[in-house]
DNA sequence: GTCCTATTTTGATTTGCATCAAATGCTGCT
DNA sequence: AGCAGCATTTGATGCAAATCAAAATAGGAC
């Protein structure tokens, strides 16, 4: 009865890429448009996709979503330099995306959850210019960006949801340059925890606990703190009772007083 | 023979905004679509419109520009929780783009120079999220949003254009980040001063030599620093023989120990 | 031209975070 | 299950940039 065929591959994740392109490193599973696998019963289109679509518009999205990957912890969906074809929308798991300049610094731009659509940063040269890297067994829908253009000259509200996207990433980079221009470490840290616990709250978790898929480094990138900081911060709000932290599971306790220290500086 | 129609306004540019809305503070010129001020004259089109349009496309795009702003120095084209409307390509002068928290920090986020497009922060939540404050008098083309997205629907080259601008803003608030996150003060100087003569070089002005239209305030809140870091290394820069200062003029002297400044640390 | 204010420079000192270092705790792999 | 390597924590020290302070300079208003 499955119309799902899935080609699973060999986990080659931690091969060197320039001998096995991206496409080998990811399963990759072709859609047959059945209703279990259609945008409309995927449980995070509000996120992707427009409200008030009408069925018929649904259906012609729809058919333009014709592959899923599946990403290996580990593995990378695309790296700068690779050609831009694709966005990408993330159905399940969890992803970094990194910068690396000429000299090798390396710096974390965002990590993205379900729901939200990456590969933004290609349409302007073609090419991308930062990698993604799964944190954790993800699972995105391919989105092939000349048909994405083509359906948007039709469907009014899908390329004004295209626009919002955009968007919305221009608006989330203006509050991380606030963060790392202006703020002190354990603002940068509190401004993170609340960030990351209020969209997986929108997500349907809890919205006082979370797990942590990046490394203390991984977040030290992101907010332009070393890795030592990052931890000894994390001690700082455990002593200060502000939250508790088991490695990479942490409960928020006090999250107004969390609040307060991005909101209120010195 | 002019078709233009000026109506110039008294300089309000100093009272408070909450007495005087935007449109009063700057003088507005209705456009008749004269050849001297169509799109297809104008000196920063590469900038703003994508290149190979049919000369019917490009009376069409023209035709959505109805309206020119000129703002003067100190005044704001349009500013956080403004309703958003329109995009608004820079024809001359210069802006710094700010986000301003909760508890009063400033954070520039940009400093956008003629042919560039701003406001797209404002498409998300159909309210502008940042303000922007003319650095010197300057003069926009207003872009209603709702006529280029209708527009984007017929013209393809259009579509794609707007999409190329806005993943620009994307891959260069990247940069930003990469520069915010892992960048010690001289390197974030280095690279902003070779960022600002590239562009300007690339609109036809020297690409050695610069005048700042920013405080060191402004330029240390763009960078993370604060203004006597900036100034210091401004000296610093200067007694090593890589630029000369005086007041708002620099001149680049060594842009190969600038850049090897940016791209390897250490 | 002169005054007033904003901007810039430079110096002295402090401080928050980085760096260096080492011990401990996980996790994934065989 | 056990081991190897990675991740995390914590301490000691150093340093780059912030802060505090004051003087010099420029630019605008009248």
């Amino acid at each position: 009865m499955s119309n799902l065929i899935a080609v699973k591959m060999s986990d080659t994740s931690t091969i060197a890429r320039a001998d096995f392109p991206v496409i080998d490193q990811i399963a990759q599973i072709r859609l047959h448009h059945d209703l279990k696998n259609s945008c409309s019963n995927c449980n995070v289109r509000e996120h992707c996709l427009p409200v008030g679509l009408s069925a018929e518009e649904m259906d012609r999205i729809n058919n333009v979503v014709t592959a899923r990957h599946t990403i290996k912890r580990g593995a990378t969906l695309f790296r700068s330099g690779d050609k831009f074809t694709n966005l990408y929308a993330i159905r399940t798991g969890f992803f970094k995306i990194r910068v690396t300049s000429d000299d090798g610094r390396e710096q974390v731009t965002g990590f993205q959850m379900s729901g939200e659509v990456i590969g933004l940063d290609g349409i302007v040269n073609d090419h991308h210019n930062c990698d993604a890297v799964a944190l954790e067994d993800a699972n995105v829908c391919v989105l092939p960006f000349e048909q994405i253009e083509k359906l948007s000259r039709e469907i009014k509200a899908l390329q004004h949801h295209v626009h919002k996207i955009m968007s919305r990433e221009i608006v989330r980079e203006h509050g991380v340059m606030m963060l790392l221009g202006s703020m002190r470490a354990e603002e940068r840290l509190a401004a993170f925890l609340l960030n990351l616990v209020s969209r997986l709250h929108d997500r349907g978790f809890s919205p006082s606990e979370l797990n942590l898929r990046m490394t203390r480094e991984e977040i030290g990138s992101y907010l332009g703190l070393k890795l030592e900081t990052v931890s000894r911060t994390f001690s700082k709000f455990m002593d200060d009772g502000l939250i508790e932290v088991n490695q990479r599971h942490v409960r928020i306790l006090n999250a107004d007083a969390l609040s307060h220290l991005v909101n209120h500086e010195k």
